[in-house]
DNA sequence: GGCCATTGTGTTATATTATAACGTAACTGA
DNA sequence: TCAGTTACGTTATAATATAACACAATGGCC
């Protein structure tokens, strides 16, 4: 019933966190199932990093986080941008351009234009289900082949002018 | 009379670029002028440079273009990096985020919100004149308060596609 | 199972983009 | 002309991202 009511995502809101990473986690290997991709324990851990963090990460802050996971392993760049490249192109996390971070998505797999919300004082970012913009439209009018949209709005959430206030 | 069509803008289109670019320059002119704020020669360099492109330009692009202007100096990033931030903080240019990027506003001064369509093949880029999308108008609704927003919706051009075609 | 092709991982080095910190120069207003 | 401010120049370094290559694991096929 909330399903076509405004989808403000989670962020900015209270829920249960880690039963929403669970669901999550699952979605992803159900998906990754389907399409005959191997969820490996390499992207796994890199996916239930970003689900845990429900925040943008930068990639060098999820390496330290896998370091820190595995003490005696010494894990390179490379690795996490290649899980985040795999991760990205199957729809299970996003990238947030103006921030150089990543984002575990909110609605894996559905094809949909991304919108952010981005408070630059909690740091916290709201996922917004994405209907098609209007310039999608006139992209289209236009001749333009979209292949990737990317919509992120920066401010102050509510919450933090509640409390600026 | 072009005023109230749809205004795809001057990348994707032929135009004369050299009147083009002088009346950016002018209006840049204008505009710093009225807001009692300094348009320094580096400053001007810097707009220039990226005027004559048209395109987006990484920083390091716009140093060696400035070096190579003046190669007696051996200008050094901040330099660059300086001018750009004024000229983004006064709407004279905007940053692409998805290309780490910058180019030269086609409204300078208009606090509209930048859209910008960028072909992956010719790497050109349109500024779409910004109507609020719905997306800042849901913002408002949930009490977020908008300050900037980004815009980009990467895809091929009419043009490209017809030579690929 | 043994083999091959493909995909994923690990490692080193390096490229690219951006900023901190500090001193000097130029302009602005009294 | 002086003080305050703003802009510029310089050095060093931080933060983000990728190239290139070797090795390992997996999956399909016989």
């Amino acid at each position: 019933m909330a399903r076509k009511t405004k989808s403000v995502d989670i962020a900015f809101r209270k829920h249960d966190h880690g039963r929403c990473q669970r669901q999550l986690l699952s979605e992803a290997r159900q998906l990754c199932e389907a399409r005959k991709l191997r969820l490996t324990s390499r992207r796994r851990q890199v996916l239930e990093i970003l689900l845990a963090s429900h925040q943008p990460m930068g990639a060098y802050d999820i390496l330290a986080e896998l370091n820190r996971a595995n003490p005696a392993a010494r894990i390179a760049p490379p690795i996490v941008y290649r899980a985040l490249d795999f991760l990205m192109s199957e729809g299970l996390i996003h990238r947030i351009e103006s921030r150089n971070a990543f984002i575990s998505c909110v609605h894996p797999g559905h094809q949909c234009t991304a919108q952010f919300l981005i408070c630059r004082d909690c740091e916290q970012v709201a996922e917004l289900e994405g209907r098609d913009p209007a310039l999608l439209v006139e992209a289209d009018n236009l001749g333009f082949a979209v292949d990737h949209s990317v919509v992120e709005i920066t401010g102050i959430c509510a919450q933090c002018q509640k409390h600026a206030g």
